[in-house]
DNA sequence: CCCATTTGCTTGACCAAGCAACAACCGGCT
DNA sequence: AGCCGGTTGTTGCTTGGTCAAGCAAATGGG
């Protein structure tokens, strides 16, 4: 990544700098949009739900924080803040690891998972109407291999 | 935005999943990962090399706070302070606005422009190695008008 | 078996950024 | 002239990120 101080490449191309501005406007406004629909809606913050939702569709509802925190695109001191939040709500609770005492599971409570059940419904609206809607004609499976392979620390 | 409690819509299919999922990853690595670039080739983080570069593109190299963070996608208080940080290295001033004395010009200094000029080839680099690359085949004319729809609150 | 190292998570400090409440100021209306 | 709604920035509080330290459990070499 380093190099000489001041090269001159040439620079980009007015369909490509209309690409990264869309996609930092992009990045800026969806997940403020979509916690915010959510928020209106159903009063659960989208880091709340995110963490709800990838518990529910684990095994037995419960994780590792480390798993739990990579699933939620959190820092794993992130995680845990947001799982003490979760806590006091009642929605999770956590428990030592069986075959690592040193490791801990969240668990979705029923609670929790009633919580989940009342709100995804918003959370699909949300995704949609924000986002996948404004991606009609698109083969989607190809700009998700390429979004994929941006995302994956290259 | 809102509706009845518990509505079951289709849930999304799995392109649609995948493709939402990439986007999620992304949204979160892409920044980092390119501030991570910029900071560790000329100690510059991303959101002040937006500042410098949108100032100095405006006409006079001054610009009122507001629109400033407008096209950094900053809220103004983000903004207030990134001014204060540039201002305190001297990268950048701030003047009174003559015609409206409740405004401000953030204006950039010399030593910011050439703070500048030492740093964009660098970020055009990240910009291109961990975004735009991933896009070989795509129409990103069309890719950029998806992403502008997406991004303006609909 | 014991002690050093590593691993999994929590915690605290510090920083960046968003939102909401605020202050200062403009401009139009009476 | 004086007020009042809207605009422009700034400040206080919360969330989240990184980094470093701490602690408890696990692991491995002697």
């Amino acid at each position: 990544m380093a190099g000489p101080p001041a090269e001159r490449p040439l620079p980009l191309n007015p369909d490509e700098e209309a690409l990264v501005r869309a996609l930092g406007q992009v990045m800026h406004v969806l997940p403020r949009t979509i916690d915010g629909d959510m928020i209106a809606d159903r009063q659960l913050p989208l880091t709340e739900y995110t963490a709800l939702m990838n518990l529910s569709e684990a095994p037995d509802r419960r994780m590792r924080m480390h798993e739990l925190a990579s699933l939620c695109h959190l820092s794993l001191s992130g995680m845990t803040r947001t799982i003490i939040r979760l806590e006091t709500q009642g929605l999770v609770k956590r428990e030592r690891c069986e075959e690592d005492a040193r490791g801990w599971n969240a668990v979705l409570t029923d609670a929790g998972f009633a919580r989940l059940e009342e709100s995804w419904p918003s959370h699909l609206a949300a995704v949609r109407r924000r986002f996948l809607q404004h991606f009609d004609g698109f083969d989607l499976a190809q700009l998700a291999r390429a979004f994929r392979s941006a995302g994956t620390t290259d």
